[in-house]
DNA sequence: AAAGCTTCTGTGAACGTGCACAGTAATCCC
DNA sequence: GGGATTACTGTGCACGTTCACAGAAGCTTT
């Protein structure tokens, strides 16, 4: 039992291929008797487009690749990434295209990516939380598909469009509240210093505190609970006086503030913390975190919006940046 | 600049389409000399071969789709999807075959997928945490490709493969752990009973039990931390005086953790607290979870494995059950 | 030397669709 | 009433590949 064809649907409704196809891609140059007609035969046959032949002849796929260049596993776990997921397929879906993923974790994955891409398997390509100096970037930035980002794309001579959240605006709301409450010392723990949010929230610190934010006030940690623990550690010795921490994310929040425990610190009463993201753990801690949230929704939707800019053949398309806000809980 | 084709590797190699295809296939009947020169043809020209093409003459799209059958939005930062995503992604890729992705949360999604699936789009079919009844499971079941779950199917006539936790050892070994520690009173806070992690948690914490797991011990949640919260002070309200409270995943048990310590009792010394999942929040709470390990990775495997025995022919395949692991950690 | 393998190669058909083009009938405009 | 426009339809070709088949060498067997 074969599927039928475009053919089958066109002799079962007495009309040639050639109007069905007009049918299907909404021409508009088909008269009611055969619209009918066509339909019916449709639903009679079960007939389903072949996308892949459509393809064939088109030069376009109808999908995206989600290109996931996160080295380490456990931070899939990011909902950045499950929001991302979730609204390109929504999106997509919606113009009848689909999402294919693909690991750029090392250079065989990368290599692959790029055979894929640049064999014209992809209509467009979509990048996340690409650290700086991602060869990636460079290799998909001439003459391929489409390519777009959510989240910055740093040090790239070819830059790419990208949606993000306004990073240095969630570190100066966090630092603002801090210096608001009266606190005097007031320490931050970065993410690594080859990602945006690593950069940009340091940045936006610095900003609010100028000559006050000393290098004695400032880790670094790599988005783990532990770097976090480790880092918080650190200050502590350093820097005994300090009372808040603005911890670039939730999850190193959630190492600082067993750290502080271990020494003996009330949170918020002696150590004011503050995270970033409002991830399910923010809300898992004891106390529960005081917190930068992204628009992250907002944020998919946006990179979607200038990928399908590009899809439909606008040549330029500017960075969208989308405006953070503070979430109070218990840490501070 | 268009891209090479077979024909033009052909040309520059000075063979026909047909050797080129066969060298590109595996064939055994191409000749040394032949082969080289098409490997440098290759090379000099660029050349990636058109998957669309082949796909068209093959009838294998050499993708398969994974489902996400999960309505919760917030769900999706459960560990399983990500590690099964990269899973399959990663074995897929030693296939030259891609993983697409859907989502089945509404009915007008289902539609989707099915059409997607049975309009020939997909060589295969990933399900993951589908709850029972989902009406997916039918829908695929019968002619289409084949396809396989990660995660227990059931309350389904028409059964499909999975691999699988072993969720019952998983929830016998917690509720052993609390006799052993000797827990008189131990209550559970159970998932969703139409999920197999809802309903099998639960039978294993009854096996253990017999008579003393009584009703009056058992509360639902729905896999979230704050009706995790609500379940526990439900139990404290009906059954002041437990001492142990195993609950079906680590989330619900950071919330439960918040109930006791609203309440304040102390964990674990006037109550024990034990998880599920062994997922991050569970290091992020305070105490930190003691909980059941799942084999994440290998269940993923496992799955794959089943899907390519499906692929390669293999008429019938057997479930595959996996067994968990004890982590104790400080809050039992 | 003829016949039969084995190894290798080229060729013609598909696969199912969209698109350009040609063509027909009806309507409109002056 | 003739030419121009509009509304609609059918047909051939192309997209890039795989596959079955036929055939050409070279070698072995009878």
């Amino acid at each position: 039992m074969k599927r039928p064809t475009i053919h089958d649907v066109a002799a079962a409704a007495g009309v040639s291929r050639g109007t069905v196809s007009r049918l299907l891609n909404g021409d508009k140059y088909v008269s009611p008797a055969a619209r009918v007609a066509i339909e019916r035969a449709i639903s009679e046959t079960g007939y389903v487009v072949n996308r892949v032949a459509r393809s064939l002849v088109t030069q376009r796929t109808g999908s995206v690749v989600m290109v996931l260049s996160e080295p380490h596993e456990k931070l899939f776990e990011d909902p950045n990434y499950s929001t991302m997921i979730r609204v390109a397929i929504r999106m997509l879906a919606e113009r009848d295209m689909s999402l294919v993923m693909m690991l750029a974790g090392d250079e065989g994955d990368r290599e692959r990516v790029v055979r894929y891409v640049r064999g014209g398997h992809a209509d467009g390509v979509l990048l996340v939380s690409t650290h700086a100096g991602d060869p990636l970037v460079g290799l998909l930035g001439s003459g391929g598909p489409p390519a777009v980002s959510c989240g910055a794309v740093i040090g790239q001579e070819h830059v790419i469009p990208y949606a993000a959240a306004d990073e240095r605006l969630g570190a100066r709301q966090m630092t603002e509240y801090f210096v608001r409450q009266g606190r005097r010392r007031i320490a931050m723990i970065t993410g690594p210093m080859d990602t945006p949010g690593g950069i940009q929230r340091l940045e936006g610190f610095a900003e609010v505190l100028g000559r006050k934010a000393s290098r004695r006030l400032i880790a670094h940690g790599d988005w783990t609970q532990a770097s976090g623990e480790r880092a918080m550690a650190e200050l502590l010795e350093r820097s005994p006086d300090l009372d808040a921490v603005f911890v670039a994310s939730d999850l190193m929040a959630a190492g600082a503030l067993a750290a502080l425990r271990a020494a003996g610190r009330r949170v918020p009463d002696d150590v004011a913390v503050g995270g970033f993201d409002d991830s399910a753990v923010a809300v898992s801690t004891h106390p529960p975190l005081t917190t930068i949230r992204q628009p992250l929704a907002e944020m998919a939707q946006e990179t979607m919006r200038l990928l399908f800019a590009l899809l439909d053949g606008a040549g330029h398309v500017d960075p969208v940046v989308l405006p953070t806000e503070l979430v109070v809980r218990e840490s501070g």
